[in-house]
DNA sequence: TCCTTTAATGAGCTTGACTCGAAAATACCG
DNA sequence: CGGTATTTTCGAGTCAAGCTCATTAAAGGA
């Protein structure tokens, strides 16, 4: 029967809607107070039910943690998706510009998150993110580089896994350096650099010399271009310095 | 007296042993079990002491922690600066090649204590490893970068703290990408290739026009490159005076 | 409506960091 | 040396928080 059928599928949402409150619950009380300063009392009463009720969901605190930093994980993965489907760029430089800088902003706004699942990852042996989550956010960054080298932009005896590090490992530490820049007006601003470095890098490390060329700024006449704009530029720069 | 003095100084002594007695201890539980893992009463067990004398010494289990990895940083600095000392080559790129060999031999060695100091200081925000420990480590590169920028090897216009996140960043994560290769035997011949990536990155990135040519990246591709990073860098410039 | 199955609950159990009063060791003084 | 003051050590006891489980409530099915 039909009534059969609904109210089957009803049940199950309304477990699986408890759980989405759980979760969020969870997620609140986490980035308040950290991992160890987090109270599963806390969490079940803003989920609304007994504290019992989270281990009929989850095994352990640890586990319910789990469970939210793959959300977030999940989360962070689809917008990086999102800004590679919706970016103009399709050259490799453009397309890693336009990731480093959703990156490193992410990296900066989720700092806590970020920092609670490389803690857990340490902290507790037994129980970290799935390599697999972490895996699949990373393939974002892999795809287009095998992409860049297929296409002739990159060095085709670059390692993926070595420039992945860089990538990533950069990225994190500048974060880190960034978020601890005391004046927090500033931080956006520091942002542009260190994502056009990175670009500047991969170029001058990986990138093939063809890539200038395919850029549009073809040969000589082009470099001279730019060397004459830049110099303008600078010129600029010099007399407001002077003046000011 | 003699007799007198003596005892007073071999009372002092006394502690700084029993002191030294019981971070050897935690030292050792904590690398076996992790911070959450370690038991204080088996910590005092091993160090043939009673519970309650270790929070005469220390406060509290992190502080208990966060001892133990001080001392270790500071042995971690007096390596990389016996490092420096002791290494023959003159140039910038051959003392990076060395400390960055250091680095991740000593980062894949212990990486127990290095995920520990990051963990705590993610977790337990009120105590972490006094930024000043792990400011001294990096000053041993900070020192060799300057150094490599007076004498004409690098850039004069590279940003100290951007490149110094891309060493240490880059490394890290190399590190962990190292150790998770399950075939343990590979490990000490994964390291070399990614010590001379770092150095070749260093050489293309930060270099000046003379070491370029000296590996024979010249050319139009190299010139377009550092067009690039012109560009990023009057970019910024341009940002920080109308932002002023 | 009654029975079976599933879900929810919170009082209590367990564990481990930390405290504290007492005892042992040490230092000081006559 | 003997006695007293001070310091150091100790481990049983306290407390807090994660987790369990017997009990209760709800839902499903005939």
């Amino acid at each position: 029967m039909a009534s059969k059928a609904v109210p089957a599928e009803t049940q199950r949402a309304k477990l699986e809607r408890k759980e989405g409150v759980i979760l969020a619950a969870a997620r609140a009380i986490f980035v308040d107070h950290g991992f160890d300063g987090a109270r599963m009392q806390e969490i079940a009463r803003r989920a609304g039910i007994g504290e019992g009720t989270i281990y009929s969901y989850y095994e352990s605190k640890a586990e319910l943690m789990l469970a939210v930093l793959e959300q977030f994980w999940d989360g962070l993965t689809r917008e990086a998706e999102d800004v590679m489907v919706s970016v103009q760029a399709t050259d490799f430089f453009g397309r890693l510009e336009a990731l480093a800088a959703y990156h490193l902003a992410a990296v900066i706004r989720n700092s806590d998150f970020i920092n609670l699942t490389f803690a857990l990852r340490r902290n507790n042996s037994e129980v970290s993110v799935s390599r697999d989550h972490l895996r699949q956010y990373v393939a974002v960054f892999d795809e287009l580089f095998l992409r860049g080298q297929d296409r002739g932009e990159l060095r085709p005896d670059a390692i993926l896994w070595q420039a992945r590090d860089i990538f990533y490992g950069s990225l994190e530490y500048s974060a880190r350096s960034i978020e601890m820049t005391i004046d927090a007006e500033r931080i956006p601003r520091e942002q542009g650099p260190v994502v056009d470095q990175m670009v500047a890098l991969f170029r001058s490390h990986y990138g093939t010399g063809d890539s200038a060329v395919a850029t549009g700024t073809a040969g000589l006449a082009g470099v001279e271009t730019r060397l004459d704009q830049l110099t303008a530029q600078i010129e600029t720069l010099n007399e407001r310095l002077s003046g000011a």
